[in-house]
DNA sequence: GCTCGGTCAGTGGTCTGACCACTTGACCAT
DNA sequence: ATGGTCAAGTGGTCAGACCACTGACCGAGC
């Protein structure tokens, strides 16, 4: 018998995410003014207070504007939003998107060696100690989906290392955007899996203090996994 | 005379900011549950709606998690944070915060460059004549803050051109967390203010399509005011 | 002695209905 | 043309109640 786990969605949040589709959907176009709570709730057979917590969460994205006594518009999500929306745009309705899967590639594989260098610079042995234990579980793990969630623990490891703020921050949504979708990805990066070397050559780079060449081994870190998801993003695409 | 508009933090928003800065500063320990919504209420002398709205806006910037009947805990912010969070972290309590800010400056140094080239290999000469414009535009400005602002404009026309989602939404969170804190920073920058030559040299490689040239302008664009932002940051900091 | 299944206090989730504070636009007096 | 007044509609806040869930406790049963 196989169960899944019951999924129960409060309902300010089915709110949140009726409304952040609609937003980027484009159903309500920007500088549009939104219903008023009290119509909200009332079209949506809720109350107030639930309507007003879905509207701040919406508003605390960047998606609309709250403006007291003036009512709440659309705001372009593109200019206003930040990087935290990254995740529910990838993933929309059950369906991954192709076109914010190449760029998450795309930012991935410009910021990867950047990182890389940094954490050459300021990690230490100490970091290069922590990055080959991960190695060395990597080497024992079958399971892809396991592989790929041990690879981003690398990284993990990797941007601490690097010491900057931004960075990890960054790192954080574009890891929360990946890890959800990394299932339905894994059978693209089979191949993959097991590929221990780049890794290994990176960490050596880490614990020489070598900058230019952990920046290069981190390019060929990333390349054969981006490749492979960007010909697959490109499939998914279809022929336009 | 020259009057200010007045800000009118609503309640939640309050406890917001409160609840944040406990998180960040530690004084709300990792792991920690927060008081119940209830307690919060009482203590603070406001409603419990307030509260929550406050507590689901901090549980969507990751700071806390809520479980339905089992308390909010606060969770580790460098871990479960997303970029969003940036500005909240760069000025706080009216302080700018140099470790932070030399982390945005070493960011930009690296992702510029990357979106240079990208923005090279897609934008074409229409994109070049917009960041004319802009430059244009800038000769004639005289008012330094202005003049920062025209270069972030100059940069976010560049990030359209690049046609990438990811750099897009991570340069509306750095401009979010940049552009309040340039007035404070413009006279640190007052030399940098009328160099207008890597603007142009950047456009024009722009327009040839030529994306490594591209990228090395980039470089040349954001050293001179990046070694200016550091100095100043590492002033800041003190000797250590 | 151990597991299983209730029980219950405390927590977050939701609702109702009311009032306050603010913006907007129309209208009017100056 | 300017500024004042007003009413309608909007978001902001409050109080109190009830529902749904979690987690710890505890006793019955093996």
């Amino acid at each position: 018998m196989a169960l899944r786990p019951i999924s129960r969605r409060s309902v300010a949040d089915q709110v949140f995410e009726q409304l952040l589709d609609d937003v980027v959907d484009g159903e309500l176009p920007v500088g549009e003014p939104l219903p008023s709570e009290r119509r909200l709730a009332e079209v949506l057979g809720i109350s107030r207070p639930a309507v007003r917590e879905a509207l701040q969460r919406i508003a605390q994205t960047g998606l609309v504007e709250v403006r007291h006594g003036g009512g709440t518009t659309v705001r372009d999500y593109r200019r206003s939003a930040g990087l935290d929306l990254l995740p529910r745009l990838l993933v929309r309705g059950g369906q991954l998107n192709a076109a914010i899967g190449r760029s998450i590639i795309e930012a991935r594989a410009e910021i990867g060696p950047g990182i890389a260098a940094l954490a050459a610079e300021r990690g230490g042995p100490g970091l290069a100690d922590s990055l080959e234990a991960i190695v060395t579980r990597l080497e024992t793990t079958t399971d892809p989906v396991a592989w790929q969630v041990g690879a981003l623990d690398y990284w993990d490891v990797l941007v601490d290392g690097a010491d900057s703020l931004v960075f990890r921050l960054m790192f954080n949504s574009l890891r929360s955007a990946y890890e959800p979708v990394v299932p339905a990805l894994v059978s693209i990066l089979a191949d993959e899996v097991g590929r221990l070397e780049p890794y290994r050559l990176l960490a050596a780079a880490i614990r020489a203090g070598d900058a230019p060449t952990a920046r290069a081994a981190a390019v060929h870190v990333l390349t054969p996994t981006g490749d492979a998801l960007l010909a697959a993003f490109a499939a998914m695409d279809g022929p336009r």
